[in-house]
DNA sequence: GGTAAAATAAGAATGATTACTAATATGTTT
DNA sequence: AAACATATTAGTAATCATTCTTATTTTACC
């Protein structure tokens, strides 16, 4: 899936997917531009971007749509999903069973061939249905 | 989910509507209203948008965002699933059973409301994988 | 027909993302 | 360690799908 591109070593590069990593919220490029400016001031969101294009095709990090208008990324690529909230536009981990067995639902009456998937599941978060 | 919008009745949506009914490949705005422009060539893409919105706004139609950089409208509500080949970006509907019942696995060790998801997959569509 | 609300065409504006460029960093080879 | 080749960067300009604005036209209802 992923064609390796040559990616020499880069501080910018590290200093991302390490922020990346400590995040669980799933942060906008805006969002980690704002964080790793506060280590390297002079980092450009160019830089950001292109970093997180090499890596997300790497399948180094995730790269999610959720259709909120941004891009999110994910430094988790262990296989799981998410829940996006109506209210709140929070995109949170589902701890949730493996469902990779959905694609060979998918593939059963169908020519060509399922190699993943991705789910987006909505609703409202616990905070907001609390907060209502 | 969908808060209904007071609508009155416009022949250009009706047409775009109308034309959504007839394709089965998901188009773009763009596509839409190249064509709707046979009809309408005074149409502006800012009615194409406005009335996609409306539409899928009121659960009317489907926008899908399959993460090429468009939005697709599907005018097809019923629940259904969708893959996306990699090689030539074509968005295809599957034949597939209800796999609904994952927003149960998925709200099981979750606090929130999950009401709905959506689901893309992804690999080699027949076509590509018949001409490589 | 008259009126109010919604919709339109046309064009301008927005804003996330991408592309360009000259300078710098990295890795490798002598 | 200097020289070289290539990747990466900062800074900035450009792209382009989508949204917004405004004056005008439709639609729905009395």
């Amino acid at each position: 899936m992923a064609e390796a591109k040559t990616m020499k070593y880069s501080r910018q590069r590290e200093a991302i997917l390490a922020f990346l990593k400590t995040r669980k919220d799933h942060p906008t490029a805006e969002v980690i531009y704002e964080n790793i400016r506060k280590e390297y001031p002079k980092i450009s969101l160019g830089t950001i971007y292109r970093n997180l294009a090499l890596l997300s095709e790497n399948g180094i990090i995730l790269k999610l749509s959720c259709d909120d208008g941004f891009e999110h990324y994910d430094g988790c690529t262990d296989t799981h999903y998410h829940f996006a909230c109506r209210r709140c536009k929070a995109l949170i981990d589902l701890e949730m069973d493996d469902i990779s067995f959905i694609n060979t639902l998918a593939e059963k009456n169908f020519g060509g061939d399922i190699d993943g998937h991705v789910a987006y599941f909505y609703g409202i978060c616990a905070e907001c249905k609390g907060a209502k």
